[in-house]
RNA sequence: UCCCCGGUAGCUCAACGGCAGAGCAUUCGGCUGUUAACCGAAGGGUUGCUAGUUCGAAUCUAGCCCGGGGAGCCA
């Protein structure tokens, strides 16, 4: 941050403060809260990087002291002070205010409405565009950011190449899930896509390993803690590669996502009170166990699953409450899986695909596998699932034109974070959430 | 779509068949080291909507609306 006039104190983010104990800084953003004790004030201030106490006396200065006095919540501040370590201030620092500029001040007749006190869901959600003032929202939403950072580092390091794929698309990436459907030009019927899976595929035939990143949305009826309608997933997919090598990647990509937060957003972690050693814990190599295996290790546990069950939440959350990692269920059942996947030569009724269900009961945060690259299997398995053959054509070409093993992932982003977070709930994770029943704001 | 829970002051909640209450927020006053500061005072209500039961309904019943959690489905 540059200062505009030379010599003037320097304009400072909160979260470096502490290195300019000592000196004058001048601080821009808003009043988080107002302690009084008579004439002496305690303001809090945020600047969106942290919040730090400040402290100014009637006697010493008298003006900032009255602008101060009585100034409302949230409203906007330039401050100008000396920062000194300071005991028996909430994070060790203190600036001791010689001046202040009110920006805006919030009107007394029109309160800001999140105290700092506990609120209802509903009546936060109304207010997200406020709610993410908070210092723990804020904190989430810099997690988010350094996640996604780490994520593209890791990928890039690892000889991916990111494109993109659409979000209009004519059909259903895999015909079972719910589209929205919107009007295209001239009375077209397009939807937003629900998977970027088929066209990274043909990106992966075009540059040898890719990913994607973006948006993708599912209109399913959804209503639980782990469910948005519009989320963020990445999908990487590459030419040549197996099951075993998306396992890997899949286990370096979570463990590079979370080993960076831990690295670089300790203070965020702290402010969330998340549990940092179990993060720290995080490395590769996660446990892989068989669908085989983890129907025997549920049934050993009381849990009355069939070999041929789907893993529900509950299911989900027995298996993972046995590792302190990720853990990796690979082949499930052909039959449960989407067409495009491959099977097991070994064993034809399963397919070669992969889930990782993170720790502490967070679900799912990747599913994938390799990808059936027969032209006449995938054919058939089209028309088993009657989905419109002549929408999937260009998807058939790949298989027509060089068609070569190939395997890939999606791993969501909101379920990733709210794990790394600790954070009961998917929506805090995404600035704005979309979920069934809420799109304002 | 189904199951469960909730809706009372701006907010968080209490009152559970008999006068509508507290804390926070707001306003006024006090306090030189506060930690969601504290102390004193004031203003603030169509108890989600509609119908019903009852001498009397925030409270009991039915329907509707809105929201939350879960199931299914998925990341």
């Amino acid at each position: 941050m540059s200062q505009e006039t030379p010599g003037a104190a320097p304009v400072v983010a909160i979260e470096h403060a502490d290195q300019h104990a000592g000196r004058t800084v001048v601080l821009r953003g808003w009043l988080y809260n107002l302690r009084e004790s008579g004439k002496l004030l305690f303001p809090i201030f945020r600047d969106g990087t942290g919040v730090m106490q400040g402290v100014v006396s009637q006697k010493d200065y008298p003006d900032a002291f009255a602008a101060l006095k009585g100034l409302t919540q949230e409203s906007s501040v330039i401050v100008t002070g000396k920062v000194q370590a300071e005991p028996r201030a909430p994070g060790g620092y203190e600036i001791h205010i010689s001046g202040i500029e009110v920006v805006q001040r919030v009107p007394e007749s029109d309160p800001y409405p999140i105290q700092l006190k506990e609120h209802g869901v509903d009546f936060l959600l109304d207010r997200r565009h406020l709610w993410i003032r908070t210092p723990r929202q804020a904190a989430i939403l810099r997690i988010r950011a350094e996640a996604v950072r780490a994520a593209h580092n890791f990928m890039d390091g690892q000889g991916y190449t990111l494109t993109e794929a659409p979000i209009f698309t004519p059909a259903a990436c895999e015909g079972t899930t719910t589209l929205f459907e919107v009007n295209y030009i001239d009375d077209q019927k397009a939807y937003l896509t629900q998977s970027g899976q088929l066209y990274v595929e043909a990106t992966a035939m075009a540059l040898g390993k890719v990913y994607t990143f973006g948006p993708t949305f599912r209109a399913e009826k959804s209503k639980t803690r782990r469910h948005l309608t519009e989320f963020w997933m990445l999908e990487p997919e590459a030419a040549y590669a197996h099951l075993d090598d998306m396992t890997a990647l899949g286990e370096g990509l979570v463990s590079a996502m979370v080993q960076s937060v831990v690295r670089n957003r300790a203070r965020e972690l702290q402010t969330l009170g998340r549990d940092v050693a179990k993060l720290a814990k995080i490395e590769p190599p996660f446990p892989r166990i068989s669908y085989d295996e983890a129907v025997q290790a549920l049934q050993n546990a009381g849990n009355p699953v069939k070999w041929g069950d789907d893993f529900g939440g509950d299911e989900e959350t027995l298996l993972s409450k046995q590792f302190d990692k990720p853990v990796i269920i690979h082949r499930y059942p052909a039959a449960m899986k989407a067409f495009y996947m491959a099977t097991d030569p070994v064993r034809p009724d399963l397919s070669l695909s992969f889930d990782m269900i993170a720790p502490e009961g967070f679900g799912e945060i990747i599913g994938g596998g390799e990808r059936q690259a027969s032209y006449e299997t995938l054919l058939a398995r089209i028309r088993e699932a009657g989905l419109p053959e002549e929408a999937f054509q260009w998807y058939l070409d790949l298989r027509r034109y060089g068609s070569v093993p190939h395997a890939g992932f999606g791993l969501g982003l909101e379920r990733t974070v709210a794990w790394i977070c600790g954070t009961e709930h998917i929506r805090e994770v995404i600035p704005f959430p979309r979920m069934l029943y809420r799109v304002y704001p």
